[in-house]
DNA sequence: AAATGACGTTCATAAGGTGAACAAAATACA
DNA sequence: TGTATTTTGTTCACCTTATGAACGTCATTT
């Protein structure tokens, strides 16, 4: 995801915004690859995406537990993070009723078009 | 759409298809510039597809009414064309109501997480 | 016949996601 | 501690694909 979007957010980063950040909730120690592979997106894509998320600083690296062994960093979710998250949710459930009702128009027309034929 | 798809169809060219073979069966005397304004894509991608129809003979290419002044020609949607049409409609079928489900789901997630929060 | 307009056709372009290659950091091993 | 190895983040050239302006062709008009 080399390419800065010139426009507005395309639903796509949009939905991926949403998706990185249930991830990040759910295990804050996620690698990118991880994520990437567990959503189905490319590895630039998702890094572009984290890298948006810190800059608004909805999403923040913490390193903890420098005194053990394990690699102790995790993306966390700021507080603005959690609150951003939940604009979006919203956002999202609206526009997908949205799309759940076009379906619904949409295999009714499909079902009278078979109808026709016979 | 000057490349031809190298791999399979993908989604955006068989809705694409179905759709232009329903405009030509509505009114086969449509221009390719009418269905892209209609259909809010481009003349190229029309243009395209309209062509790919007409080599597999789903759609004809006719010039009638050649004593007459009006310019005659239309695409006419050949028996090969009404029944592949019939086929990839019950296809698309299939496939919305499987879209449905999905978003019924996703829609049922993002209501339990918005509930969460308060 | 020339001009006009409408049509189909072409193609350089832009958008945007991809993943291999690279850099940096962390861990393992001596 | 120093070095090798592995893991992770970062970059960017590439590929696919839809776009629409420009062009060629043909019918209609003047």
């Amino acid at each position: 995801m080399p390419r800065p979007p010139k426009s507005q957010d395309t639903s796509f980063q949009e939905e991926l915004k949403l998706r990185v950040m249930r991830v990040l909730e759910a295990n804050p120690s996620a690698t990118q690859r991880e994520i990437a592979n567990e959503l189905g997106v490319s590895l630039g894509g998702v890094n572009y995406c984290i890298k948006a998320l810190v800059e608004r600083g909805l999403v923040k690296l913490n390193n903890f537990a420098k005194s053990d062994r394990k690699m102790g960093y995790a993306y966390i979710l700021t507080p603005d993070g959690v609150s951003e998250k939940a604009k979006i949710t919203a956002h999202f459930l609206r526009r997908k009723m949205e799309e759940y009702e076009k379906l619904q128009q949409e295999i009714e027309q499909l079902t009278a078009e078979l109808q026709e034929i016979r």
